[in-house]
DNA sequence: CAAAGACGAGAACGATCGTTCTCGCTTGCG
DNA sequence: CGCAAGCGAGAACGATCGTTCTCGTCTTTG
């Protein structure tokens, strides 16, 4: 029941505003950002242009939002394969890889959508381009995290970051889901030599773990 | 001396189709391609809208030229740091990650063109996904050529060329040139572990290689 | 019922897009 | 010199962009 006024509910506009978020993401993603209108998002969603200018007061914070949201939904693919992949941050690592290769089957995959956008408008729209700069870098500190906890130096973080983002573009372009395998492989030889060698003892024995046959 | 008609020398010609497509790669590069009009490019080039029209017959066109000639562009660095890098086809894949190197210290470097262009145009433009797709398969077919004079498995390839397009889109969009030191202590790790593990020998005896310590 | 406010459909606006055309001017040749 | 062809500068074209406005309809409240 509304409370006091005929205007729509906070919950009904909320849920607009997702249904518009997600017809946004749909139209930006398969076909980039400057070749959709606001006349296509309105088609595609079944917002009027009114509504849609009420909701987000321009086309720059509507894509800024459509990227907000993309962050939070891959956060929560990320974290839930952190949780329930395994115990020990090793395989935890290598769940990221997991999670881009169920991404990568998906039919109408087509790339990082925050890779995509700032090849678009990282040139000419410097707020957008520092949304894009700081979700990567949260990406790459949350590897950091495991990384530490795992006992292997930072700079594999960087490398395992390296990784999954070329394991995005390389599948897209070539339109195969093989990079998310390829990526995996390497991750596991990295991850698995970092800790080898990371090992206080003056020699690597290796006590238990080999390098990893590649596949 | 022009041959028999008062038209323009193909050497003309050609010098100033190399400089539009020298201005437009420059424009498309920084600011993206729909954010590029032909106005936009007539000013940056100094020359005319007809006579653009008349090299390059649509937009679309001109832009395959330019991906056609950043291939060259890009086959010829990675070949000449092939040739002069070293003798041993382990150090010239490394050479692969000093070109990146070098080449993100520009200071106007935003990426990898193909890349970006495959964001912002390979949903509705078909020819020039392929066109992207086409480097990309005969950069990785390069790579795979020398993993195999190496002596390591095909999948070390894949993995090496994810390792460079990851670090493309990570020195662009966090506009530092580290992502080049990761990728190549990374493919370090990779080429010498897959080496290692790859001689015919029953286990690994580690014949004079260490296993590297990444930096 | 009456009145008022919010809404959707779509026209309208100025800007800019890719592309073509007009119009003087230059230039080389008989 | 006269003429024809090619050229640059820029106007012009239809389409489409992001954004705003109009107007008729509907809902809700007094």
């Amino acid at each position: 029941m509304p409370p006091t006024t005929r205007n729509r509910t906070t919950a009904q506009t909320e849920q607009i505003r997702e249904n518009v978020l997600i017809a946004a993401d749909r139209l930006y993603y398969s076909r980039g950002i400057h070749a959709v209108g606001m006349d296509a998002l309105r088609d595609e969603s079944g917002v009027s242009l009114k509504r849609l200018y009420q909701l987000f007061p321009s086309k720059e914070n509507l894509v800024e939002a459509v990227l907000h949201r993309r962050r939070g939904i891959w956060n929560s693919l990320v974290e839930t394969a952190v949780a329930t992949g395994s115990d020990t941050p090793r395989d935890q690592l290598l769940a990221v890889y997991d999670v881009l290769a169920r991404w990568f089957d998906e039919d109408d995959f087509r790339g990082c959508v925050f890779i995509n956008t700032f090849g678009e408008l990282g040139g000419t729209a410097p707020h957008i381009a520092m949304l894009i700069r700081e979700h990567k870098a949260s990406f790459q500190a949350r590897l950091a995290e495991l990384v530490t906890k795992a006992g292997a130096p930072a700079a594999l973080a960087h490398q395992l970051a390296i990784l999954a983002e070329g394991a995005q573009t390389t599948a897209a372009i070539a339109g195969t889901n093989d990079a998310a395998h390829h990526a995996r492989a390497a991750a596991t030889t990295l991850i698995d030599t970092a800790l080898a060698t990371n090992r206080p003892a003056t020699s690597h024995h290796n006590d238990g773990v080999d390098p990893p046959v590649t596949t």
